[in-house]
DNA sequence: TGACGGTATGTCCGATCCGACATAGGATGC
DNA sequence: GCATCCTATGTCGGATCGGACATACCGTCA
């Protein structure tokens, strides 16, 4: 499969969002990778400004703190499910997401 | 686990729609569970809108008219990473989701 | 009526993801 | 130094999801 493919390149060593420009995903691929790094970092803005911890968090999801840490480092083999359910849990609204969704991220170096 | 208990229950015959209501469900999967309904209308809409039919749209995303149709639907087993997929094959805009998901979902009957 | 295009539903099986755990890194305080 | 806390990374086994296929359903048109 494409997506698998995908996966593959990227889990050699390659930054997502650098991956992005340079890699045969279609469209649509390439923007839910965009979303998934920002939602990440969204993840984290949120959770540090509730001085919580990864773990806390994931006792919260019922999930475990490295689950945690690789939602927010944007991390490969991760879903947009349990990205949205972390940031629902830190407390951001559907509207801040919203928000952050809309704006733009320029592809890092 | 309770997310695979959750299903459970719902796929013995219950609409998720109303499930969220009364199921023991954490506030954060009432809220994925309210979005990947709001957004499977939205999916439905635009794909009419743009004149596909659930085939053509399941070629664009290298997947099948019954994956499509299931995520029209609101199916169980659905995740939000093939929903924004599709959502982005049918040429919605990342703005327009957001104002889709911030629209709040009034809980069917 | 039958054919046809579009959609729904159900079931396989292989791919992918999840939670759990181990462990390493880094910062801070003693 | 070395505890302690938080975070990062890697790897398992089992749960869930995905595409494919079959098939049923539903209009419409002739």
């Amino acid at each position: 499969m494409k997506r698998a493919k995908k996966k593959r390149l990227e889990s050699a060593g390659w930054k997502v969002g650098a991956a992005a420009d340079f890699l045969e995903l279609s469209l649509e691929e390439a923007r839910v990778v965009e979303m998934k790094l920002a939602l990440s970092g969204t993840l984290r803005r949120h959770r540090l400004k509730n001085k919580l911890t990864q773990e806390a968090l994931a006792k919260k999801l019922g999930s475990s703190q490295s689950r945690v840490a690789k939602l927010e480092s944007g991390a490969l083999g991760i879903t947009l499910d349990l990205l949205f359910r972390a940031l629902f849990a830190t407390g951001v609204t559907p509207a801040e997401i919203a928000r952050e969704m809309s704006r733009k991220k320029r592809s890092a170096a």
